[in-house]
DNA sequence: TTACTTACATACAATAATGTATGTAAAGTA
DNA sequence: TACTTTACATACATTATTGTATGTAAGTAA
């Protein structure tokens, strides 16, 4: 291989995270070695050496391809829909479903992260990153249910927390199933019924129910098929 | 070390599994030689050679160890309930939650096979036998809520298999994020809450409510307290 | 053009883990 | 009692992987 310019060097460097993502997925982090993601790509250890320090700092770029990304959905996604903040917590919910779905790098990396890794010492520092994402998640959840709690938008006895805690629960709990079996269900379609349902339900309290909501509430589950 | 009696073999067999969790635990499967597990346990490879073909035999009884009993408890789980189908789901749901919140054993080799294990080559058949118990689970919830229906217990717009994937999601997710960081949430506390709610809100359909259901709904929500 | 730096490839040394083979003392058996 | 088997421990050979050190040709700046 012969000496690279600096935009050239740039693409290896991509090629060697696109080689990784491939080889991790299909060994495992542990079992693979750089010399394999090296051949893989067509370089040797010395190209990834001079690009990352060690596997850790390479499986950290992998990750931050996709997480960061997302990350900055969801910043964004905090600045908007202030007036009607359970459509603010829904379109949060289905954006991210949207985007894994749609998605094939964040697909691969997902089912990396939690199916192909171990965390264990530096690994743990991905893991904790995983942990207050969720935290943040949540919090901001909670500020939109509450908000919407607010202005009588929610059944007054909705715990704004819990109902956080459900429907993150919910969504989470698709989306690791679906990464574990893609033929599960589709996720985007069903998941947004679901969702919907979820909080419908926290709209339509028994003492006092919000206009329209009931029209809603049927539609969707209208739209729910038999096998 | 002497020779050991039929007994003592058992032991020091139940010994390495200990050891296995605890070190699996701490170091991720993949990072453990067997000569860390022999060692921690005050013995060497031998005995652990003695007892399993290797690495991945041993993980494997280490998992049948907890598996087999929450098989048992499924299977067993099947049998009763007959006349009310929802409140039978409903204990399924509640039984996993209590028996993982209860049993130190249990949530010691979820954490394992949740985080600190890669599901590659000889482990694929560890994650094909979650994806079965799973697709058991789903069938097992929504044969109940169909049945529910049948009786008319649920609102007529219900597709069982869909509340039935919702539940199990639901329920899944706590879980997962329960294990997670434990410090989440009082996982069989509140899970109940969620649960009921969940199962309440399919039996309280606007078009004709199943007699008490709203008083259960009421009952269930005023459990939540704000902080 | 020279001198320096970049972007890799190649070579080397050290370690660690695995599976197997062999050793051995006690337990079981006839 | 003598033999066989069990339940391990010990020793060995092989292989894989890592980090680093060094080499090198091409780009880049003065």
């Amino acid at each position: 291989m012969v000496r690279r310019t600096k935009e050239e060097a740039l693409e290896t460097r991509n090629l060697i995270l696109d080689t990784a993502e491939q080889v991790f997925l299909e060994r495992g982090v542990s079992r693979t070695s750089l010399e394999m993601i090296a051949a893989a790509a067509g370089l040797t250890r010395g190209a990834i050496y001079w690009h990352f320090r060690n596997k850790a700092d390479l499986f950290d770029a992998m990750m931050s391809r996709v997480v960061l990304p997302m990350e900055e959905m969801a910043a964004r996604a905090s600045d908007s829909d202030l007036d009607d903040p359970v459509a603010h917590v829904r379109a949060c919910a289905l954006n991210v479903l949207d985007h894994l779905t749609s998605n094939p790098r964040c697909q691969r990396v997902f089912e990396i992260c939690c199916h192909k890794v171990e965390y264990v010492d530096e690994m743990m520092q991905v893991r904790q990153r995983h942990i207050e994402a969720r935290n943040n998640c949540l919090q901001h959840m909670e500020r939109g249910l509450r908000n919407a709690a607010k202005k009588g938008l929610l059944a007054p006895s909705v715990n704004p927390r819990l109902a956080a805690v459900g429907l993150h629960a919910l969504v989470d709990g698709l989306i690791m199933n679906w990464v574990l079996d893609p033929k599960y269900m589709p996720l985007a379609r069903e998941a947004k019924i679901l969702v919907d349902q979820y909080l419908d339900q926290l709209r339509a309290a028994p003492q006092k129910r919000a206009p329209g909501s009931g029209a809603l509430r049927k539609a969707v589950l209208g739209t729910v098929q038999r096998d």
